[in-house]
DNA sequence: CCGACTTCGGTAAACCTTTACCGAGACCTA
DNA sequence: TAGGTCTCGGTAAAGGTTTACCGAAGTCGG
């Protein structure tokens, strides 16, 4: 016998005609659906598990409607901070029916859309979405919202009314200003805020929110990225810069920065001080342990739980097109400790 | 109108309906696959697109008996080499019509399991597999490599005849060894391996690999983790190593392994010389610049999407259970530099 | 002994798509 | 004009599942 020949499949028909029953029988069997004699039920099992019959999903989701399924669509998942968002997602559902199915749109819009559609036409029951762009991803987004339950995690096109999960970067950065009101002598050395451009609704809130809160700051603006960081540093050192503190708009940034930063020769906490954003991902591989704004990702991912898992069972009326935002913590660690500088 | 209602799906028969022909008229128009007029299809597609059809893939799908679509299952997506090797394997499919969808066994036999069933059930045309486990994944892979064609890629279960895509560990070790002799002087300091255990293929076949390559050297065995690396490298400090070349099992450990021997006040090159392997997904983030191992991830994707589109095609004689290999190359770079030690 | 009620298995329809097959009409040739 | 060929639209089946509905049989009370 051939090993590869991946029979094909067994079906319902199959396991009644070998149970010498009918398949209503068999469905009633698998699913437990009506209540029948053990000895029957028992016979229909055997004859299943004999012929190695599993069920094909697809025949079910069509009759059903309903698929048990979510999808993710996240912007690119060779940044940690998005793939480790990814994974405590689908952490989230593994106590429920529903499978996550995971879809990177590798921070290129035609992608995006091709992932959505993707799911659309698979009939998930509900998609989650990262948008990759605050302007462009709008007409994606739109799209989904107008087949199926969808929810924003992280990153917000306010022009769709979706549903949205997220942090209050605002007040993650009043945390950032209170710490460095409290410990570091900001007279002598106003802080520098290296973040993101407006491109993402996190890159903007978190700018607006600094400025806000430390508004005679300078800041200069680039992207998610641990090179953009590492330029930033030097750059701020390279134009006389000798010390002071550092807020970044993501740790990702941070872990730039603190290279840039030893790179040139100075130290970290006793040179620079350095406090990230996010606390996701990548934040464990600072050296010094990083400063960081945790965002209360299992808060969040129950949330979202939460919506799919009502949404599915139609009781989707009032939170239609609601924010729901999570206060994040200040985690203090080595690159700013508490003490007085 | 309540925006919420998610207006129940558009079918053929509804096109059918508002362009006065038959739904074999429309599945043909919209999807070619019969000459016909110019008027009658544009007609066509003009109700499709007045009443927003969209294909529903599951009943085309149980129609044609092929979904278009791909499983990929990872280990672990908080590893950023897991997650930057799905965003790779995606990457390489979107010049197929085939849609890739990752799901995260979060290091779990069971949940790997889940995944695997999840796949089968929506009937997806391929599976490529990371396993978890060399020895515990073992039945799972062998559920995937019944039912349907699979790969498995990276981490290899010998125990079941599928096919693999890895990458030739022992020669990256050789390269390793060659580079070692060559510019660093072993006769005064020989090499410390820090390694992982046995319970992947690649963990196994590195160490076995190094020992070959480096008879009599140390070697040290965790896990495949930044904290492992760190531990390890102040282990070996704190009993009295003041310097020498570490060659780690991957990038992730050499990480820690840099961290470990800062935070105890070395220098990297001048003090330890650091060699890590993968060069993918986190080594960008290393500082100094790390040399590394390097995968050739392209290639392997290519290779990866071959045997789909292959087995897709029926054409999956030949190569069944073939097991593929790429060599790799060493990058070498600041963390263990040319010049002579 | 009859009617009502309960139990429980089976038939057939529905979910949405694609396509083999049929049939009707047009056009051409002998 | 008969017959052949070509074009092109439609009907119906198939793919795998679940379940409403039907009907048969058994039980029980009166």
């Amino acid at each position: 016998m051939v090993q590869g020949d991946k029979s094909s499949a067994v079906t319902v028909h199959d396991v009644a005609a070998h149970a010498s029953v009918s398949i209503a029988t068999v469905s009633r069997a698998l699913n437990n659906s009506r209540p029948m004699s053990d000895e029957l039920r028992d016979q229909v099992l055997a004859s299943a598990h004999a012929l190695g019959y599993r069920v094909n999903l697809l025949g079910r989701a069509l009759r059903l409607k309903r698929t048990f399924s979510l999808g993710l669509v996240v912007p690119d998942l060779e940044n940690p901070f998005f793939s480790a968002l990814a994974q405590r997602v689908s952490r989230a559902f593994i106590d429920s029916d529903i499978d996550v199915f995971i879809y990177s749109a590798d921070n290129d819009i035609d992608l995006e859309r091709r992932a959505i559609q993707a799911f659309l036409g698979r009939q998930v029951d509900g998609l989650v979405l990262i948008p990759c762009s605050e302007i462009d991803s709008k007409d994606n987004v739109l799209l989904a919202d107008r087949t199926v339950a969808t929810v924003q995690f992280d990153r917000l096109v306010l022009s769709v009314p979706t549903r949205y999960i997220g942090c209050d970067n605002r007040y993650g950065m009043k945390l950032v200003a209170k710490h460095l009101y409290r410990d570091v002598d900001l007279q002598r050395q106003p802080p520098f805020f290296i973040g993101a451009g407006a491109t993402s609704s996190s890159g903007r809130e978190r700018l607006v929110a600094f400025k806000n809160a430390l508004p005679d700051a300078k800041s200069l603006l680039g992207s998610f990225s641990f090179e953009w960081g590492q330029n930033a540093a030097h750059e701020l050192i390279d134009s006389g810069t000798a010390g002071g503190t550092i807020v970044t708009a993501a740790d990702v940034i941070a872990l730039g920065v603190i290279a840039g930063v030893q790179e040139r020769g100075y130290r970290i906490p006793e040179d620079f001080r350095i406090i990230g954003f996010d606390d996701v991902g990548v934040s464990y591989l600072a050296h010094p342990a990083l400063t960081s704004v945790r965002q209360p990702v299992d808060k969040m991912t129950a949330t979202i739980v939460e919506m799919v898992l009502e949404s599915v069972s139609g009781v989707t009326a009032a939170a239609r097109g609601a924010k729901t935002v999570f206060k994040p913590d200040l985690i203090i660690r080595e690159s700013s400790p508490r003490r007085l500088m």
